[in-house]
DNA sequence: ACGCAGACCTGTACGC
DNA sequence: TGCGTACAGGTCTGCG
């Protein structure tokens, strides 16, 4: 489920309530995260720092008198959540995970179990792989150079975390959308002025999304339980068969690189 | 460098 | 109601 703002959103809520409380012991329900047993008798007493988002990654910082013994990096992939249960209320969901606090615990629930828990001790493990669409070094002319000569098509060159990060599959429709781009368009052939066109509509729509708390397209939910509503402002993402809402046409869904495209055959190209 | 298939998992929506 | 099928916001590996 989670791209950029709903991680964002997720890191964001954590790091309101989070940061100075002490970790008393981790539990861990799922065999596919078996390595982070050795973590429960080690980690006990270390205090949680500021929550942040690294690429789609939440990032949790565990320390010690000021200084950090490592990282939690969780990726949510599909389905995951982290939810903040308070003292003495029941778990909403299953959890894989449970980081159990002085107040409260912090559940890792995740319906597929594609997501995953890494704890870091590497700060350069901690670095996104491609570049963040809000860091200022991601410009119009860096993207352009990072395209040059790309002949994927521009909605799997957007895709690829190695190059910039934080996109999934909705925002990558919607800002093609924005900017009047078939994401069949090979990457490549972009001019300055659509490069340009590209960098700060991905920039608007990703933080009108986090202002809105994300999408919840079927089960993203924040680390209260509550749901994104992004979802209303969809231009093209999961309505095919829909007038687009810029000039009439119908919009389309076509399969691309295994997974579905949304985009309107009257005003992208 | 790229596309594609298949994996990893489970739930939901829809057609018959 | 029940069963089968398609599909889902992500990413990896292996093959051509």
């Amino acid at each position: 489920m989670p791209e950029l703002p709903e991680v964002e959103t997720v890191a964001r809520q954590l790091d309101r309530v989070l940061p100075g409380r002490i970790l008393r012991g981790l539990q861990v329900r799922d065999p596919k995260l078996a390595h982070l047993e050795s973590l429960a008798g080690s980690l006990g007493g270390a205090r949680l720092g500021r929550i942040r988002r690294s690429g789609k990654r939440v990032i949790l910082p565990l320390e010690d008198e000021g200084s950090v013994r490592g990282w939690l990096a969780v990726h949510l992939r599909m389905t995951g959540r982290l939810l903040l249960v308070e003292e003495g209320a029941a778990e909403p969901a299953p959890a894989r995970l449970c980081l159990e606090l002085d107040r409260g615990r912090l559940l890792f629930a995740d319906t597929r179990r594609f997501g995953t828990v890494d704890w870091l001790t590497r700060p350069a493990e901690l670095a996104p792989p491609g570049l963040d669409p809000f860091d200022p070094a991601c410009t119009p002319t860096a993207l352009a150079e990072l395209a040059r000569a790309a002949r994927a098509p521009l909605k799997s060159w957007l895709l690829d975390q190695k190059r910039v990060c934080g996109l999934g599959n909705i925002y990558v429709c919607e800002i093609l959308h924005a900017c009047r781009l078939s994401p069949w368009r090979a990457a490549g052939s972009l001019e300055p002025a659509q490069w340009r066109l590209l960098h700060r509509e991905m920039r608007r729509i990703l933080r009108l999304a986090i202002e809105n708390c994300g999408t919840t397209f079927s089960d993203f939910q924040d680390s209260r339980g509550l749901e994104g509503s992004f979802g209303r402002m969809l231009q093209v993402y999961g309505r095919a068969g829909a007038a687009c809402p810029r000039c009439g046409a119908v919009v389309q869904r076509e399969t691309q690189a295994q997974r579905g495209s949304w985009w309107c055959p009257g005003c992208q190209e």
